[in-house]
DNA sequence: ACACAAATCGACATTTGTGTCGTTTTTAAT
DNA sequence: ATTAAAAACGACACAAATGTCGATTTGTGT
């Protein structure tokens, strides 16, 4: 008579489901993905997952949560740097990897943003929508700050610069699946953009 | 005892269909939509529908080949300029146009190559890879032809700068969907675009 | 006006996935 | 060992959409 298991019980088991589920969702995309699945690669009964999780949004949502944890350490870094345009250019290149790597679940989650913002019926601030704007601040401000300390002289608002930054990258998702561009590609474009910044930003040597 | 309708008469219905599909993907996205949309939208009935198309791909697929006798369009009146530098900030400035003017097909359509690339797994070229292809070599093309002529002098290849247009497009197509972005700052992003290209082609004034 | 094939209709059987819920198993405290 | 709640199980009823097919309507040549 008595709480059944520990306290943490829970908690791995949940992530034992979330990594199968990252699982499928790679294989087979968002919109593809199934609680069947999930349940199969998981190795679990219906019950038993529908009592963790409500429905295949609800899943997808907790994995975005983790990834965007991720995202903000990679912010808390920042501050060590000195050089502002060598870091930049570390992230950029980060970027490229993670494009051209593992990138089946980034196209999972531009596939979970498209139907989802349809949903929200062009309705204010989603979830979404905040994702988005915590990003471009991250960028904006960290522009802002290169140019305080005289790093930066850029010849265009540091906002649209970063907001041009995500259209480029996000492109570059897409395309990069839908092309099966070979990494050479990634590469070449990311140095355009990188020359492009360089244009925009005016760094000092 | 001899055919029932005039010639025109199933194109004509084709076409109806078409239209009325294309309400419902703009409304409801690839995804989403179904026969059934299809069918209530057209105010016809499901036997009608099926014996015009096969299924929701099929419908899709006759939409994209409408859309892409348009672009080719664009390829024509290439010819007639005399400026090259003029004509591709004309033709930017179109894009910018379709991009934010109430275009939600073009999100539909990212959608569909999501989807149909996973499908088609890895596969060689597709339908997809093919159009893709052709707007890479169009705008290719009309770079060497430019520089050619010398209007342009471009420090990258012709092909990552293409590639590197398709992808900034791509993505400022999904960003402005997903952040309702207002007109001033789809704007913006097109300038950044045009600087950028300026840098790289460095054309005669 | 008749005949007949083409065009349209819509009921139906199927498929696929969902979320629920009563049953069974497991676990830890007594 | 016993017990009782927590956790896992999986059968089931339901929903949504699909593609088919026999029945019905429509329109044109004779």
């Amino acid at each position: 008579m008595s709480p059944k298991v520990n306290d943490n019980y829970k908690i791995n088991k949940k992530q034992e489901i979330l990594k199968a589920a990252r699982k499928v969702f790679i294989k087979k995309g968002y919109i593809q993905a199934t609680m069947q699945d999930i349940i199969n690669e998981a190795g679990i009964s219906r019950g038993a997952l529908y009592s963790y999780f409500n429905n295949v949004e609800h899943v997808f949502e907790e994995l975005l949560k983790l990834d965007d944890e991720k995202d903000i350490t990679f912010i808390k870094i920042a501050d060590d740097y000195t050089s502002f345009w060598k870091q930049l250019v570390d992230w950029i290149r980060l970027q490229k990897h993670i494009i051209s790597s593992n990138n089946e679940f980034l196209l999972s989650k531009i596939e979970f943003f498209l139907i989802k913002h349809r949903e929200s019926n062009k309705s204010s601030s989603s979830y979404i929508t905040e994702r988005y704007k915590n990003l471009i601040t991250a960028i904006t401000d960290f522009i802002d700050k290169g140019t305080e300390k005289k790093q930066f002289h850029p010849c265009k608002s540091s906002e649209f610069i970063a907001l041009y930054m995500i259209s480029f990258f996000d492109g570059l998702t897409i395309d990069t699946f839908n092309l099966n561009l070979e990494l050479t590609r990634v590469n070449e474009q990311i140095d355009i953009l990188i020359f492009t910044l360089e244009n925009m930003l005016r760094p000092i040597k």
